[in-house]
DNA sequence: ATGGCTGCTTTGAGCAGA
């Protein structure tokens, strides 16, 4: 049986990439994709196009920011969808989705940016790394296939950033926000694109400004996180580097991962 | 380079992203 793709690609507004994310999707045909920053509500997303180029979708979205998505190939089924962290704390920002498809349980996240170290905004990072680890630990399951994928808004390691010294005292790679993810993965998951890739100088974000993405100047954000049994099962990891290039790209680049198929 | 883009907004200059 072919493998199961699953790609995480933060699109920054899915209608202003409308056309750029469903060539992408006839050209790669992952089975799965998450997305993130939608910027839009159910009501304007773009449903049909979606729709038209093979995928089913479930969205959790707002007006003007975040939002997040999961598609997946018409053939698979997308059932037990869950949004939000569910843990009564009052937020109305749109950052995570979750469904089964596949055999795999699928979460979707746009965790935040934090502005600036020291910020209510970085708290707010800080303290929502806090809410993913209750979420995982009280409505997931380490035991059972699940992957994990969005825009952490975090760099795991020195060799996924292009200068570490400068960006360490920033909100992407600040030692306090390294320790936050850590603290997620610990539950149980495994870097997937580190099973495969030992090399520094890949990157999923690059600054629109200062021809950042023609210098390589970029950090790795993006991630697909796997738990054990689904980690086991992961044949390979890519970062789509071609979907950055060209007119109006995204600030960010798909990142996808294999795994051998599991029944449902 | 504390921003050199970009997208969004009851269409405008300001916010937010990363």
């Amino acid at each position: 049986m072919r493998p199961l793709t699953i790609a995480t690609w933060n699109v920054n507004s899915v209608r202003a990439r409308e056309a750029r994310l469903t060539a992408w999707l006839r050209e790669r045909q992952p089975d799965v994709v998450c997305l993130q920053e939608l910027k839009c509500e159910e009501a304007t997303f773009p449903w049909d196009p979606i729709r038209f180029a093979g995928y089913e979708a479930c969205i959790a979205g707002q007006k003007t920011y975040n939002g997040v998505a999961i598609l997946a190939r018409a053939e698979l089924s997308l059932t037990d969808v869950q949004r939000g962290l569910d843990d009564g704390e009052p937020d109305p920002h749109a950052r995570l989705i979750a469904a089964t498809v596949g055999g795999v349980r699928v979460v979707s996240v746009y965790a935040p940016n934090g502005q600036s170290v020291g910020s209510d905004k970085w708290n707010y990072k800080l303290a929502w790394y806090d809410r993913l680890r209750g979420f995982l630990e009280t409505r997931c399951r380490a035991g059972e296939p699940l992957a994990l994928c969005g825009d952490f808004n975090v760099a795991p390691e020195a060799r996924d950033v292009h200068d570490p010294a400068r960006w360490e005292a920033e909100t992407l790679y600040h030692p306090r926000a390294r320790q936050a993810l850590a603290d997620v993965t610990s539950w149980g998951l495994t870097d997937t694109f580190r099973q495969h890739v030992d090399d520094g100088g890949f990157y999923s974000w690059w600054d629109y400004r200062a021809g950042s993405f023609h210098k390589n100047m970029g950090l790795r954000i993006d991630h697909i996180f796997a738990t054990a049994p689904l980690a086991q099962r992961c044949l390979a990891a890519s970062i789509d580097r071609e979907a950055r290039k060209g007119k109006d790209p995204s600030d960010h680049t798909p990142v996808v991962a294999s795994f051998e198929y599991l029944d449902a």
